[in-house]
DNA sequence: ATTGATGCAAATAATTTGCACCTTT
DNA sequence: AAAGGTGCAAATTATTTGCATCAAT
C-alpha cells in the first residue's frame, strides 16, 4: 500500500521526500483535516508549515490527496491512492472512502451530450454515521 | 426562477435582503468565483466584504450555493436552486450545471451497506470544454 | 552534479469580529 | 417591536514568498 504510493509518486515525477510521506500519512490516518490542522500536527514532527502547504499541492496534483468541501464550508482533504468516492458524516466529520465507481457510463453520456473531454469526477456523499445516529452526537466535532 | 429563490429563502427561514440576492446573482451570472472574487466585484455595488462572506454561509446553508474544489485547489461556488451536478472546465474554469441525477439508487445502496443516514451528495465532473479543445486554451483563466 | 525540496521568518492576503445602526418579518 | 442583517475598521488567521541550505534523483 505504501509501495503503491511510492509507485504513483515516481510515475507522476514528484520526489519522494520524508516530509511528503508524512503529510500523506497524516491525511491517511485522519482523513478530513484541513491543511492548517495537518500543519499544526506535523509541526510537532519538525515539519514546517510552508512545507505542508507545498506538499499538499504536490500530492493533490498527483492525485494522492482529494479535497472536498466540508459541511462547515472549509476545504478538507483525504489521502487516496487512486479514484475514490467519499462518505462524510455531517456530525462528527468522519470520512470513509470506497473505491467502487459506477459513474463510467454517466461520464460517457455527459461527454457525448456536452462535447466536453471528461477527465474525471469527484463524488462526495454526506450523511450521518451509525455512531452519531444513536447516542446523539457523542463523537462530536473534530 | 427568482421567485423560486425567494420561495426557498422563505422555507429555510433566512431573510431576503437585497445584499443576499445580489450575492446569489453574482454567483449565478459567474459560477465558479471564489468568495473573495465575488466580494471584490460586489464592493462596487456598495456591499461590504464581511456581508459577502456572511451571505455565502447563509446561502450555502440554505442549499442555494454549492461549493466545489476547483482545479487550482481553491474553493469556488456556483448558485443553484436545488440539487445539481456541476461540470467544470479545467482550462477556462467555465461551470455548467445539469439537473438530472441518477444517483438515487446508488445512495440507497450506500445507505444500506454502511448504515449511514444519507442526506445528499455533491458530484462535480471535470474536463475540457469544446471551446478550449480547439484553439488551444484561448478562453484562458478567469 | 543537478534539480527540486525544506525551513525559517517576514510579507501578504484572507476571514472574522465588535459594535452601532438599519431592515426585514 | 423583535430578531436579524449590514457596514466599517480593526483584529486575527491563513497562505505565500525569498533565500540559504539540504536531499533526492
Amino acid at each position: 500500500m505504501e509501495s503503491r504510493l511510492a509507485e504513483i509518486m515516481r510515475e507522476k515525477g514528484i520526489r519522494r521526500t520524508p516530509q511528503r510521506l508524512a503529510v500523506w500519512r497524516e491525511f491517511s490516518r485522519r482523513p478530513g483535516l484541513t491543511i492548517r490542522e495537518a500543519a499544526r500536527r506535523l509541526e510537532a514532527a519538525g515539519i514546517g508549515q510552508a512545507t505542508v502547504y507545498r506538499s499538499v499541492k504536490a500530492l493533490e496534483g498527483a492525485g494522492l490527496l482529494l479535497g472536498f468541501p466540508a459541511p462547515g464550508g472549509e476545504l478538507r482533504y483525504a489521502a487516496v491512492l487512486g479514484h475514490a468516492h467519499l462518505l462524510v458524516c455531517e456530525k462528527c466529520g468522519r470520512v470513509t472512502q470506497f473505491g467502487e465507481c459506477r459513474l463510467g457510463d454517466y461520464e460517457t453520456e455527459v461527454q457525448r451530450k456536452t462535447g466536453y473531454r471528461i477527465s474525471g469526477h469527484t463524488l462526495v456523499i454526506y450523511g450521518v454515521c451509525p455512531h452519531c445516529q444513536e447516542g446523539g452526537d457523542s463523537a462530536s466535532k473534530r
